[in-house]
DNA sequence: TGACGTCCAAGACGGATTGTCTTAGGATGC
DNA sequence: GCATCCTAAGACAATCCGTCTTGGACGTCA
C-alpha cells in the first residue's frame, strides 16, 4: 500500500461532491453546478481543479469523446477514512479508539443513534466472533 | 459560543504535545525537547510558534517571572473534537454518525475494543435515559 | 473556405500560510 | 560594566490554493 496519502482542498471537494451527487459530467456542467454560470474564468478554474484532482487520483477522465467526461475515482467513505486516519495519526498515535471514545462520549448522540450504533456493534461483533472464533 | 475555530499546524502541535506530556515549560526547555539543542535559531522558531499558539488561545503565557512560562490552554480532546467536527462538516453535512459508522465498520476493532465500546455506550445510554426520561 | 464557438493544455499570478531565521533591545547576574 | 540570557518584531523563502490568461486544436455552419 501506499502512494495515495493525498488530501483534497475545499474547492476540489466541492467538485468531488458534485460528481458524487450527480454522476460523471464534463467541465461545463460541473462549472455550472458549482459556480453557477460563472463565465469563462469559472470554467477555467474548474478545469484546473479537475486536472489537480486527476493527478491525485481522485477523478478519472474519459478522453474518448470530443469533450472529456470526469468521474469520481474515490468514494466519500474513502476520504472520510483518510481524514479520520490523519486525525488519529496526528493526535492519537495512530489509534482510532480515542476518536470513537470522543465521538460517543462527547457529541450528544440521540437515543436513536445510540441504539443504532449498539446494534451495529452487535452485528459486527457476531460476524467477527464467528469468523475468528475469538 | 464561538470564536475559537482555529486549528494548529504540525510544528505547533509538536509543541502542544510536549506541553501536554511534560507540563508547563519555558521556551528553552521546549526547544530542547522538540528540536534537541538546535541552537539559537531553533529557539527563535519555538518562540514564534508559541507566540502564534498564544494568539490562537491554545497556550497561556505566565509573564510573572523573568522568563516566561508557557502552558497548554487546550486539551488534546478539545483538538480531537475540533478536527472531527471539521471532517463531519466538510464531508458529512455536520453529522457525526457517519464518522462513527465508518470507524466501527471499517477500522478493524479488536474484540476487546468492541466490548469496551459497547459498555461505554451502555453506560452513556443509561445516564442519558435517566436524565432525559426518553 | 473561412469565420466562429467550444474545448483542451499549460502556465502565470497574487494572496495566504508556515516554518525558519535575523535583528534590535531590555533585563539579569556576576 | 560586561557578558549572557531573554523578549519583541518582523523579514524571509517555500509552498499551497484558487483564479485567471493565453495559445492553439477541433468542430460546425454559412
Amino acid at each position: 500500500m501506499g502512494r495515495n496519502e493525498v488530501d483534497v482542498t475545499d474547492a476540489e471537494l466541492a467538485l468531488l461532491t458534485a460528481l458524487w451527487d450527480h454522476g460523471p459530467a464534463p467541465i461545463r456542467r460541473l462549472a455550472e453546478r458549482v459556480y453557477g454560470e460563472g463565465g469563462p474564468s469559472a470554467y477555467a478554474t474548474v478545469q484546473k481543479l479537475l486536472e489537480r484532482l486527476e493527478q491525485k487520483g481522485c477523478v478519472t477522465r474519459d478522453r474518448s469523446g470530443s469533450v472529456h467526461v470526469f468521474a469520481a475515482a474515490v468514494e466519500k467513505g474513502e476520504l472520510i477514512g483518510r481524514r479520520l486516519r490523519a486525525v488519529a495519526d496526528s493526535l492519537c498515535g495512530g489509534s482510532f479508539t480515542p476518536l470513537l471514545t470522543h465521538l460517543v462520549e462527547g457529541e450528544g448522540l440521540s437515543a436513536a443513534e445510540r441504539d443504532e450504533l449498539r446494534s451495529l456493534i452487535d452485528r459486527l461483533d457476531r460476524g467477527k466472533r464467528r469468523r475468528t472464533g475469538a
